[in-house]
DNA sequence: TTAGTTTGTTGTCTGTGGCGACAATCTAAC
DNA sequence: GTTAGATTGTCGCCACAGACAACAAACTAA
């Protein structure tokens, strides 16, 4: 029961049934997204008319993905309109396996994170172990959640690359696993679809969907934890690649020092811009992001402060780069790199400046992510969210 | 009549309309990448039924945008398709300004380079003269080609930023170019409605459509000439950026080396890879690309061996960063930068491979460009065409 | 209470694509 | 040359999604 990410496919003719589950497609995709929307809303957005809305809310109510509720607050003259709502009792799991933990959560399709689980590991741990310790909080979950549910599937973020085809890691470098079937080997457990994406792409959508890049349809966001993953959205749409192996933004060679990344490769901003290694100069052993924030701002001596400009700089002309690649709106800086373009703003969009065509860099804000340490849950739930959203009416059979 | 080119809108909702526009946009767009295609491939590659084909074509027939003919080849069973074509009568002006020189023609609906007109300038020609010969090209060749045409209007190649919205050349360094009002400056004087683009965009379009690229969704294209240019498309979709910015490729920084390219920007591939430093070691004066690739392959001294391996080795970092970025199906390199992979393709793969991820980089292929010099001009006038396309039934009112 | 506004509901209409039947026109085999 | 089989074009009819108009419902503001 492998299956794709939804990818928005439009065959190239158009027929009845097409509109159809377009129309039913765009109006769920809009409660999902707004949480709870009025009639007269989608109406607007669509473009559609009332009654055909009126027809479109009525089927998906039916098929029991959203349900109508009057109107508590009182604004606005005429007749109130009808609110929609996304079902409580739709949800999907998501699944996050990081270096030393293991995070569960179930997600209604109303956009609320329901129930948590999280567990600690071991560094190294192994596929199988962490795919049954998946398996078995997701049950728990199930168990807790109460009967009258319809389970969409789960949806996992991969600290790596993905195959999106079938949802085998390629490469997950912190993890320690190469050519891992997680869908296929989590499928077999829980009897439910499963999606895998890369975490950055699904930090890159959150964000989008909720957070600093709200409304913008270029974007490209940066996450700096270990490594420094990326992903973009060009007009709307993120980038995928060929194979969903793109946005490896961190993997991008700025400059001739030998140093390797992670992943073995010279001159990257991975290999230049590090985490540990201002942890390691801060004398730190914690690995905090507020903690490390704190201690970087407290601290005056001049040789971090010589590593952390120096980083600013490199990531400054990163980010140059990308701005001449992708003309984008926004940049959202997330995790440690938050801090360091709170550390000096101004060095950074200088190194930004100096390394960008004027004409491309026009209008970019550069931001830090808005959303904490749940975003990835929420975000990975997204995942079979838009394969429901994709065929509302066939999805659930 | 200032316009801009055409995107794939979809509004949010669907109506009728919408449809019957969507599948007339469809069958031309058939129509005119194929040049010559049957009803029955037509039905086969939209998915529609039999008689909605016909009915769309005759729609279009109508329209006076198709024509239809009996097959004159004979092969495969059963009644024989009709073959629907492109309207030769429905033309579009491409206009190609460059450094030395000036490019007019005038291209039909079926692709075929109708006329051309060539006029040799002074390098640092003022816009305001470039724009005059041009309606006079034009003017030109509207005489010569009768009387029955529909004229869609115009398509220009810019080597430079273009700003797409209202076609103003930002910066055209080579040009001497800066914030011209070109599309506007054109239209008053040809009252035609006039479209921008950059050339390496265009280039890459068309070796989408018609060259190296046919038939890949996924393309990295690069141009090399007096700066380095670039295109992208990604998921089948031309890379642009949030305001027509995007794709600067050349001016993607890779080293520390402090020399600047064209726009001032340090340690760019434009900046390291330069014709002209191959030009200056060949101690030559000619700017011809085949002369330049005869002398490059004759030449046995140490010191050019040098240089082109040193060039070799930043095109493939270059090359393996938007691997890493786009993980494309296809790079296609035109202009001296065939030369370079012709030179040592080995070489180059190697640095591609040294710089990129294994998963990324998996079954990417790397080429040389396939259409010759008037590859401008008939990509050019896709952007007209692609505005007719976009609303074939009230396009032409 | 009334006028004005906005929204939901209902029934009807329109237009587009699907479908089946039949004719047209080919290839292949005898 | 003839026939069987296959594919395609055409025509008439049907189904169905969305538009539209009229009316009812439910609000605000005076």
């Amino acid at each position: 029961m492998v299956r794709k990410p939804a990818t928005d496919q439009q065959s190239i003719g158009r027929n009845r049934e097409a509109v159809r589950q377009h129309n039913l497609s765009a109006v769920l995709r809009l409660v999902h997204q707004h949480g709870e929307i009025s009639r007269s809303q989608i109406t607007q957005i669509t473009g559609l008319n009332r009654s055909t809305i009126s027809d479109l809310v009525e089927e998906l109510a039916n098929l029991g993905l959203v349900s109508e509720n009057e109107s508590t607050t009182r604004e606005g003259i005429g007749r109130p309109s009808l609110l929609v709502t996304g079902s409580e009792n739709v949800v999907a799991f998501s699944v996050h396996p990081e270096l030393d933990f293991l995070a569960v959560a179930a997600v209604s399709l109303a956009g609320k994170l329901l129930l948590e689980e999280r567990v600690a590991f071991q560094p190294g741990t192994s596929a199988q172990v962490v795919v049954r310790e998946a398996a078995r909080l997701i049950q728990k979950l199930k168990g807790a959640l109460g009967k009258d549910l319809k389970i969409v599937g789960v949806g996992v973020a991969i600290p790596g690359q993905v195959r999106l085809e079938d949802g085998v890691v390629r490469l997950a470098p912190h993890l320690g696993w190469v050519e891992v079937p997680f869908a296929k080997m989590l499928e077999q457990l829980v009897n439910l679809p499963v999606f895998l994406d890369n975490d950055a792409s699904l930090g890159c959508m959150a964000e989008r969907l909720y957070g600093a890049a709200r409304n913008f349809d270029d974007v490209i966001y940066l996450f700096g934890g270990s490594g420094i993953g990326g992903g973009v959205v060009t007009a709307g749409v993120q980038l995928r690649g060929s194979t969903g192996y793109a946005c490896e933004l961190g993997h991008v060679r700025v400059s001739d020092f030998a140093g390797s990344d992670y992943s073995g490769l010279q001159g990257t901003v991975e290999s230049l811009v590090r985490r540990e290694d201002l942890v390691k100069a801060l004398k730190l052993k914690t690995v905090d992001d507020s903690t490390l924030e704190n201690a970087l701002l407290a601290n005056r001596s001049a040789s971090v402060k010589a590593l952390v400009e120096q980083q600013i700089d490199v990531l400054g002309a990163a980010l140059a780069n990308y701005v001449n690649i992708f003309n984008p709106q926004v940049i959202v800086l997330a995790g440690f790199l938050s801090m360091l373009f709170y550390y000096d703003q101004e060095r950074m969009l200088l190194a930004l400046r100096q390394g960008s065509l004027a004409a491309s860099r026009e209008g970019v804000i550069v931001r830090n992510a808005e959303l904490g340490k749940n975003l990835l849950l929420v975000a990975a739930a997204e995942l079979p969210f838009s394969a429901l959203i994709q065929a509302p009416a066939t999805y659930l059979l």
